[in-house]
DNA sequence: ATGAAAGCGCTAACAC
DNA sequence: GTGTTAGCGCTTTCAT
């Protein structure tokens, strides 16, 4: 079953009678060895089709080079974004990436964790599922001393390290942006979730809301997507009085919702301004073109692995909150009232 | 700077007074062993702290539950559903995916390959960029009897196994369907790109036109994306006569073709019909709402990790050449001539 | 500048 | 049903 004899260093070291350490050094560029020897290694290396195990040197170094990503999901703009900017960190610190997606579940949170474990990754970046932000089975990788860097769905506790937007300030300044715009009755589109994300964008509406003396509802969603979306502009059509602003936790959610209100007969923005989460590419696309809050995927990406290697490379684990920029990006379809 | 002592199967052999064999194979709840030997050694090793050495393991079996994928982006719709698909099977059967980004160069791909050799990957998935459909860094792998899929972007020659839309037929098909609406002058918008992706689809279109006696052109873009999708509305404007039904080789670039046109009072569907390529959710969100050519991402990464387990499991390096569906969905962008 | 030797933790062939 | 033994391929002291 197995295929042809591999080469090893000790191959090399025969074919040029050295030993292996010598070939060892060499094939790692090591200057204490004669320039001489490491080309005469480098060539052979070359004619005999040698390949380093990288098993065997992780087993002797204890360390992998890879570092473990779980995410609830894969296919979706803002983590593929997210996943986009760590590969590209990762990949020029010479480390490699391992991707698991968790589904919302936190069964399966806990079995990624345990693969992630056993593979011996030598960081891991997280960001939670919807369900439970307050999980108990990454705690192994603490003892040990392999350090997590969490993003965008952060856990409760505070002693962690995490890249995350301040959800809170961010949906304040959404819930502001409808109120500038003349609104007073306002409704905020969510999941029931005890996720800094939802919750922070939750208690940032209200609030606004409350600081300007608004009318403020929340409608819970089963989940957000475009169906649900939809489901809640079926509702909003049966509110009296409608409200005036609508602020939706998420980009998606929110199409759909102004898809269906547009099938309702209720004009955006002049019947009902409307404004999103994330800035997906979608914003731009949809009739009339979707304000969001933007905020950047890569970009957290890239700092969640930029952190990651600090902590790795300087064993420091000095827990730190990173904070990603957000801004409010005004489109159509909050744009009309005055 | 290395963390305390790892515990090893040793040191439950040791506090059991068994060998470390016996240890190794009640751990994997090999039936051959005593069912209350087996209890012990979990209880124990639960006691000590135990996790598996995944390298030494590796190491001694020469395997790695390890499969490689490379892709030229990962912030993509499509791709990101692919992944996802790969992520649930490998997943179930106990394999982590490393993934990596060629960003569409081909010297990026050739490095990305080399990384995945060297860890030893039990098998790989492959989408090529669009710069280069024929490259030689892969052998490697099939020399080792590494097996390879390609999925997506495919190899030039057919001694591959690969999983993929018939690219033609969909174009052609495609570009019936404007035909059938009306359309005489057609438009194809694609990339210059020897990738069997976009150069199946051209082809697909100029023969479905001349099948049909259709004035057909197309323009070449340096890219398909949103800006790229408006600069072509801009020259379409300016053509004379104006082609009655384009037909877009991504959703993306049709959507900002579509949006320009708007701005440039050229209306979809009245004065020209489009259609797009991949079914992105996107198309549902654009108004009109964009016909395009379904294509499931989430199904294709399924088949093909399916079909690379398949080739180790039962070491069946058979070529094969798994064909994708493919249908035209008909949306507003294309539904009026008649 | 190079070599000898030990061992990382696990598995599997072979004994008993 | 369990133990003995011999590596897997590499790195890293410690010598020389």
């Amino acid at each position: 079953m197995n295929d042809e004899k591999e080469v090893t260093i000790y191959d090399i070291a025969r074919e040029l009678k050295l030993s292996a350490s010598t070939v060892s050094r060499a094939l790692k560029g090591n200057p204490i060895i004669n320039y001489k020897t490491r080309q005469k290694v480098a060539e052979c290396s070359e004619k005999l089709g040698y390949r380093t195990n990288a098993f065997a040197s992780n087993l002797r170094r204890k360390k992998t080079n890879t570092i473990g990503v779980i995410v609830p999901r894969l296919d979706s703009h803002f983590l593929s974004s997210c996943l986009a900017g760590m590969e590209e960190v990762a990949s020029t610190n010479g480390y490699n990436l391992i991707i698991a997606q968790s589904h919302e579940s936190s069964k399966k949170e806990a079995e990624n964790a345990v693969t992630m474990f056993n593979n011996r990754v030598d960081g891991l970046i997280v960001s939670l599922t919807a369900e439970n932000n307050q999980p108990d089975y990454f705690r192994r990788f603490t003892e040990k001393h392999v350090p997590i860097v969490y993003f965008d769905r952060i856990p409760a506790k505070e002693d962690v390290t995490c890249v995350c937007a301040n959800n809170f300030e961010a949906a304040y300044k959404a819930t502001q942006h409808l109120i500038a715009k003349g609104c007073r009755r306002l409704l905020h589109i969510t999941i029931p979730s005890a996720s800094n994300v939802y919750a922070d964008r939750c208690q940032g509406f209200d609030a606004a809301a409350k600081d300007a003396g608004c009318i403020a509802s929340t409608l819970f969603l089963p989940a957000l997507n475009m169906e649900t979306g939809r489901d809640a502009a079926n509702q909003i059509g049966k509110m009296s009085p409608r409200p005036e602003g609508i602020f939706v936790a998420n980009d998606i959610a929110a199409a759909g919702c102004m898809l269906q209100l547009e099938e309702l007969g209720i004009a955006v923005p002049n019947d009902i301004l409307i404004i999103g989460f994330n800035n997906d590419p979608i914003c731009m696309l949809v009739n009339p073109p979707l304000s969001s809050v933007s905020y950047c995927g890569r970009d957290a990406g890239m700092m969640a692995a930029d952190r990651l290697f600090e902590m790795i490379d300087n064993y420091d684990f000095a827990f730190q909150k990173i904070i990603i920029d957000t801004s409010v990006i005004e489109r159509e379809s909050s744009l009309i009232k005055q």
